[in-house]
DNA sequence: GGTCACTTACTGGTAAGACCACTTTGAACC
DNA sequence: GGTTCAAAGTGGTCTTACCAGTAAGTGACC
């Protein structure tokens, strides 16, 4: 039997293990104890002096490092480490997954964050940016008859337009619901491939994107993207018309 | 850097036990093997199934209780739970104090969604979402002189903005953002009431939003969402000018 | 026959020890 | 001095065992 006082505020030893090492570093965070870059001490040394198993203790350790806290290195260390919104995409990735993964719900997600992310591209992407992204347009142009390979370049053009917008935070939330895109996308590609006007619509659509992201026009920015996308839209269209 | 939790689509061969066990329970939330309320397999057989130990699998399990995507009930059995967001909220006080830059960057993914959002909303909202929609503007309205009410009924017509997309992915998403932003948007809101003309905008904006939607035009629209996050933003350019 | 406490057979929670895989480092070698 | 490589230390994993809760089955009791 637990003495009752043990649930007073001050006196909180009687925790689970795994709770007793997540307090004990958030409570060293919060102090100051710890701070970004520290180093922990060996799982073994560390679960020593916390009392715990080593288990245990990974099993907290794994649970800080899914949430930023911590970065663990094979064979080096654990060290301290500064959030980030890394998190959200985690999240995301189960989140989307359980509202039954509808393709077009995801692709409007998909949507908007490129629009929104092409608009912050126009007013913060770099020389080395435009590099990126003129490299992958021509990728697309010379791999447009390829699709495994055109797939792919088609893919680095947008995530190269999203990093350009310098918000991490899209960065993140864009590759979890590209993730969760590219399972049906090859298919589509390969459909869409067959028509010889598309193709040449798609070549020409990045380079009309990297163009207006260079000229610093966000409205005209936003509004290729949603041009671009209406490709897929009106084939998806046409498709389900054709099966009725 | 990379995702705590990897993402990458193609199946290596030789990945982690700990990766196995989430890449393997992801896979079956997606394809709908996986629902929410099913309980999964006994820590012992689980371990089995997968090739993996039970600490490794447990070191998974815990991190993705760590997200909400399942919960383990000592005892009885770890069961699929749908991912709460209120999990990030403990993050959230740490990651948004930690890093400044982390509350521009999630805003930005907000304004990604609701002008998505609002687009779609303008395609496919219904009678019921207008009579929400009206009802929370008349809210705003009321509320305007009441700082804690008058975010919360804020947060309500955004959200019912979302709902009427009928996207639940962009909702699934917007929920986390908004979560994360909430108590921020709260102290912004207590410092902009004080500007009469302010509040004036503030009210008038989400009926031009309502207007916009019910006239059905997507570009108009998203130009009214746009001009009205530009409030928060001309705020928090003349405060942190009032701070240097 | 119905109700209740209790036993029992599960479940997760923790511990300890032994390996394996990787990184770092520093000493030996060229 | 620079290079190479082996040893030591780190996280990664497995095995085994036991503790601690839960829930369903079982019996006694009313």
């Amino acid at each position: 039997m637990e003495p009752a006082l043990s649930m007073t505020t001050t006196t909180r030893t009687t925790v689970n293990g795994f709770e007793r090492v997540v307090a004990d570093i958030r409570e060293r965070l919060v102090s100051g104890a710890l701070r970004k870059g520290d180093v922990l001490p060996s799982e073994r040394e560390f679960s020593q002096q916390l009392g715990v198993s080593r288990p245990t203790l990974r099993e907290a350790l794994r649970s800080l490092s899914i949430l930023g806290v911590v970065e663990i290195r094979h064979g080096a260390g654990t060290v301290i480490s500064a959030p980030d919104v890394g998190v959200l995409g985690d999240f995301l990735s189960f989140a989307l997954a359980q509202d039954g993964g509808a393709f077009d719900e995801i692709l409007e997600a998909r949507i908007a964050i490129e629009c929104q992310a092409v608009r912050l591209a126009t007013l913060r992407a770099g020389p080395a940016d435009f590099e990126r992204l003129r490299a992958h347009a021509d990728a697309i142009a010379e791999t447009i008859n390829t699709p495994v390979e055109g797939a792919r370049a088609d893919y680095h053009f947008h995530m190269a337009m999203v990093q350009a917008s310098g918000a991490s935070a899209l960065r993140t939330m864009y590759v979890a619901v590209a993730d969760l895109l590219q399972r049906s996308h090859l298919s589509r590609r390969l459909r869409t491939s067959a028509d010889d006007a598309t193709r040449n619509r798609i070549v020409e659509d990045h380079y009309l994107i990297l163009q207006a992201i260079s000229e610093g026009d966000p409205d005209a920015a936003e509004r290729k993207v949603r041009e671009h996308f209406e490709i897929g839209r009106r084939f998806r269209r046409e498709e389900s018309v054709r099966r009725t």
